[in-house]
DNA sequence: TAAAAGTAGTTGAAAGTTCAACTTTGTCAC
DNA sequence: GTGACAAAGTTGAACTTTCAACTACTTTTA
């Protein structure tokens, strides 16, 4: 990305900056608050999202990376994460006999209470900080926009 | 928040949790790319960030705590951020002759030449990942919803 | 069918972040 | 003034995340 700009720089005008920051930082905002209301149930919402699609796939199991990515944590952050996991009680490891490489991560029924306990709250606290704030209009543009910035990064992913 | 909802949980509907869904799976990977993106000036977005402000600051300088509310970081992280920083050569500290628990962050002018080097990078990265996406009309959508998320949040904040 | 290349996942070290405790100084009430 | 409380900022320890190297296995290819 270094030196693409020889060219004069395309500034941000008023009103694109202003959409700019209020998005950003109404987002880490958001984020922040999602975060400390799950914390009563001692979840992070990266421990919350990795449960969560757990909870959702068959036998309540997932291959290792298939779980990294439907997560979004790279291989060594979920690699870390579940050992702190496993030892909450809330996942087990479990081999994989088609491919001896493999590991499958494995809710226990600790990890099941767990997420049906936090569940509602969390569900509560994006709807009352994010969703509520919504109307139909703006889910259908939100959808929109966060489908088009999806897809152009995937056309032209970052360097690396 | 734990055991507020005695209540039937009211969960998100499908336009509601596609809606959320894109916003923060696209959220996470726009952030993940603006910071890949400034990697090739050695620069984090919290350091650019926290450069951006200074620069903004009459004098190139601010009160640490000024700083930290601006940049959103948290006191602790931006003190442990600054001496990485100032190792670096970005800023100094000066202690503040009018409080004296205070200090100044001071940009240095290798400190200015590193956020003029990244800057219109920077920009044209914002740009081509997210702004450009956004007609006139998403603009102001995307403005009045974060406000309101923003307000939302101020009237209503996390615990702790 | 054996070498080469790729994939799954883990590991330890380094870097970054949080948390709570702490020091120093300022402010306010009396 | 002095005692109590609050604010600015730092610190070290604990924890989390990243990064690069590594093992073990699978797939490809010639």
């Amino acid at each position: 990305m270094a030196g693409q700009n020889a060219t004069t720089p395309r500034w941000l005008n008023a009103a694109e900056m202003k959409a700019w920051r209020r998005y950003i930082i109404a987002s880490r905002r958001l984020l922040e608050a999602l975060d400390l209301d799950l914390a009563s149930h001692e979840l992070s919402m990266a421990d919350y999202e990795v449960l969560a699609q757990l909870s959702d796939a068959p036998e309540r199991k997932m291959r290792m990376s298939e779980l990294a990515d439907v997560a979004m944590l790279s291989r060594s952050r979920l690699s870390h994460r579940i050992k702190v996991m496993e030892k909450a009680g809330w996942v087990k490891r479990e081999a994989c006999p088609e491919d001896k490489r493999g590991f499958f991560a494995v809710m226990t029924a600790k990890g099941w209470k767990a997420i049906v306990g936090a569940a509602p709250d969390h569900v509560e606290s994006v709807r009352t900080r994010f969703v509520d704030h919504l109307t139909k209009e703006d889910q259908r543009v939100l959808s929109e926009i966060f489908e088009r910035v999806t897809q152009s990064l995937k056309a032209n992913p970052p360097a690396e």
